[in-house]
DNA sequence: CCTCAGTATTCAGTGATACTATGTACTAGT
DNA sequence: ACTAGTACATAGTATCACTGAATACTGAGG
């Protein structure tokens, strides 16, 4: 991808793992691998799971560990309440962006 | 606002000025306020100063020193064609990012 | 005349976030 | 034993927006 994706996935990306987490619990490994096969294309892992430490120590997601049949246990990350309100104020601030921006790229042309 | 928009608007900020820069020339205390007349109610007015900084050092803008009736002169910064390409770079990227947020929030419900 | 409000720019220091690069650990297949 | 694939973790770096302050110019009111 390029400098400028990476610049704008700031505060994005925490957003989108939460929207992640929102539709079913999943582990850093499996959300890496999801990013890019949306075309995330290198996101690095460690980006991944230090974020996943981060909304875990704010409280956003519950834990739990899973041993798995290949490789090391997996921690398995799930949306928790305070999780989910910080995700509907993500989306307030993605919709008041966006309307902002579109509005800009109307009048630009 | 909250940090939230904060840590949204790094990277998104400088394509908003590019764009503003699209429309017409401008100075930074004319953005600053048009800003906040937007709702982007509070930022800084170094934050737009350092990032003016950034695209003139980068060469995507050309600045015009303008004596103004009202205090100190201007530094009207317009879009140059540098400027331009970068701006359709940010508009691609921003619409790569839009499509695969919207994905998620239909997804998510 | 002097101060204050409004206009306009600049800069040093801080905090948050994503990236780079590397290391650890576990399992299966050769 | 070695390698590849799975899975997690972390120290160090760069970028970018914010805070807070300083500087400079003009016109109005006391």
């Amino acid at each position: 991808m390029g400098k400028q994706v990476t610049e704008m996935l700031k505060g994005t990306l925490e957003g989108i793992v939460l929207a992640i987490l929102s539709g079913r619990r999943a582990y850093g490994y499996e959300i890496t691998a999801w990013l890019r096969d949306q075309g995330f294309s290198d996101i690095a892992e460690g980006t991944v799971y230090a974020l996943l430490v981060r909304i875990e120590q704010r409280g956003l997601v519950d834990v739990e560990k899973i041993p798995s049949d290949k490789g090391p246990p997996r921690k398995v990350y799930s949306l928790n309440p305070a999780g989910r309100e910080n995700l509907d104020e993500f989306w307030r601030t993605w919709s008041f962006l966006t309307e902002r921006l579109e509005q800009l790229r109307e009048g630009g042309k």
